[in-house]
RNA sequence: UCCUGGCUAGCUCAACGGUAGAGCAACCGGCUGUUAACCGGUGGGUUACAGGUUCGAAUCCUGUGCCAGGAGCCA
């Protein structure tokens, strides 16, 4: 890629070489010409930019070479950057060379609509369409942003473990695999590993992806998705949720700050994100029963909440809601039961707006050796996969908290997409592992 | 697993018991400011698959497969 002698730059940098020539390289989104003017606009990643190639102005070489040009052909495009009205972005390129790096024929994705189903057999290309950029641009300033409220805080990054020798919370099917000869499941949280490690380190997280092999399908659900889990010992449920606002606060305010234009793409309304800020409202399980039930979406106190349950709370805030104080048979065996109120523990759930359901679940976990040990007996779990576990209540036990954090979910209500499927790369649906 | 809807050209769809079509894409031609450009032309089909009803089935019936979004479960 040396054929050209002028500098090299991308189309996010345009803006500070008005005036000058330079060369671009990346591939040609779309190709419209008008008989003696051609328009090529060209993506490379940074952004998108129309080169426009006049007869009379440009070489005839690179007329003739632009009249070949197809959708997403890699290319070398030399020429004057000019501020124009006319052009998308506001600038364009006088084009002075044009060189075929690599030549695409028949492009099956089109500037035409496209159905779900061939999008997802094509997700490696619809990767590089414009919202499908934003969405993962997205996703990359919201895990930078969350892992910068961490480390600013002392966390420590404590990765655990991916392949497990048990169930973490015994409850929900998972993958099972061979692990020379021993049976072995990939991870649906990583949050049993931050026990140990907040008692280690003090405040520790871990973030990479879980597994669930659930038969769910729904706008809502992946089958391997990302999930952030911060843990933090001598701290309760309040501190906890106190951490927790501040934290989805910070990543909203960096998105709206760093990302206008990817908001922009998605056309996005970013007025219900400027809102966004502590505290956020918290009414208790108790309360949230009631709701439901006034809002005509029925059910008996000591169920879990559905989808239409969760939808129905969180329509009537604007901002994320926690609900806690759930009774402990529908949480986890590691949830502390609330000290003035047992059959109730100490977890809070936080609800996203706008229908996008539960985006972080957490509480205070069981401290005290009995208590864990009687837990782990009722819910019918291997006590020797355990062992380890139980020993944090034996060396040094402290009150400690901690949740965790769905990624794609947090950005699904973000960005206001539809289906998370389109809030990670290459999604893993159910019956769909392709590509 | 269950419920509901769908499957017709490369893509998005129409035709709803009587000769399978349109727009886009591809290919050929035209156009000096296009914005998913536009205009003219050409090629393109085992109507998901298997059976059945009928003089005649893309269309009606049965079964199978696949896709979608919802339930349950969850982040």
């Amino acid at each position: 890629m040396s054929s050209s002698r002028l500098p090299t730059v991308t189309v996010s940098e345009l803006g500070t070489h008005v005036g000058e020539a330079v060369s671009l390289r990346g591939w040609v989104y779309n190709h419209r010409s008008s008989g003696k003017i051609q328009f090529i606009i060209l993506r490379d990643g940074t952004g998108f930019v129309q080169g426009v190639a006049a007869a009379g102005e440009a070489p005839d070489e690179v007329l003739e070479t632009a009249r070949t040009l197809t959708l997403e052909t890699a290319v070398r495009m030399d020429g004057k950057v000019r501020r124009d009205s006319r052009a998308p972005g506001g600038y364009e390129i006088a084009v002075t060379g044009l060189e075929i790096v690599s030549r695409s024929s028949d492009y099956p994705i089109t500037l035409k609509e496209h159905g779900v189903e061939f999008l997802m057999d094509h997700r490696h290309l619809w990767i590089r369409t414009p919202r499908q950029q934003s969405l993962l641009r997205l996703r990359a300033e919201l895990v930078r942003a969350l892992r910068d409220f961490l480390d600013d805080r002392g966390f420590v990054l404590v990765d655990s473990p991916i392949l497990t020798p048990a169930a973490c919370e015994g409850t929900t099917t998972l993958f099972q695999t061979d692990y020379f000869g021993e049976r072995a499941y990939l991870s649906q949280s990583g949050q049993l590993y931050q026990e140990a490690a907040a008692l280690a380190l003090g405040r520790t997280y871990c973030f990479g992806p879980t597994f669930r092999a659930e038969k769910s399908k729904t706008r809502r659900h992946l089958i391997e998705f990302w999930m952030l889990e911060p843990e933090m010992a001598f701290v309760d449920l309040e501190e906890s949720m106190r951490l927790q606002e501040e934290m989805v606060t910070y990543a909203v305010r960096r998105l709206l700050e760093r990302r206008a234009d990817d908001f922009k793409t998605l056309k996005r309304d970013t007025s219900a994100l400027e809102r966004v800020k502590p505290p956020f409202p918290r009414i208790t399980y108790d309360e949230a029963v009631e709701l439901v039930n006034r809002k005509g979406v029925p059910m008996e106190w000591g169920e879990d909440f559905g989808a239409p349950h969760e939808t129905a709370i969180s329509e009537e805030f604007d901002l994320p809601v926690f609900v806690h104080h759930y009774p402990s048979a529908v949480k986890a065996f590691y949830m502390k039961p609330d000290p003035d109120r047992p059959e109730t523990c100490l977890s809070a759930d936080l609800l996203a707006p706008e229908g996008y359901g539960e985006i972080i679940g957490g509480g205070q976990r069981i401290d005290d050796l009995e208590t864990l040990e009687k837990r782990i007996a009722e819910h019918d779990l291997p006590a020797e996969a355990y062992r380890w576990y139980v020993d944090l209540r034996r060396y040094g036990s402290v009150p400690h908290s901690g949740f965790g954090l769905g990624l794609e979910r947090t950005l699904a209500w973000v960005a206001k997409v539809d289906h998370v499927r389109e809030t990670i790369p290459f999604p893993r649906l159910l019956h769909r592992i392709y590509p």
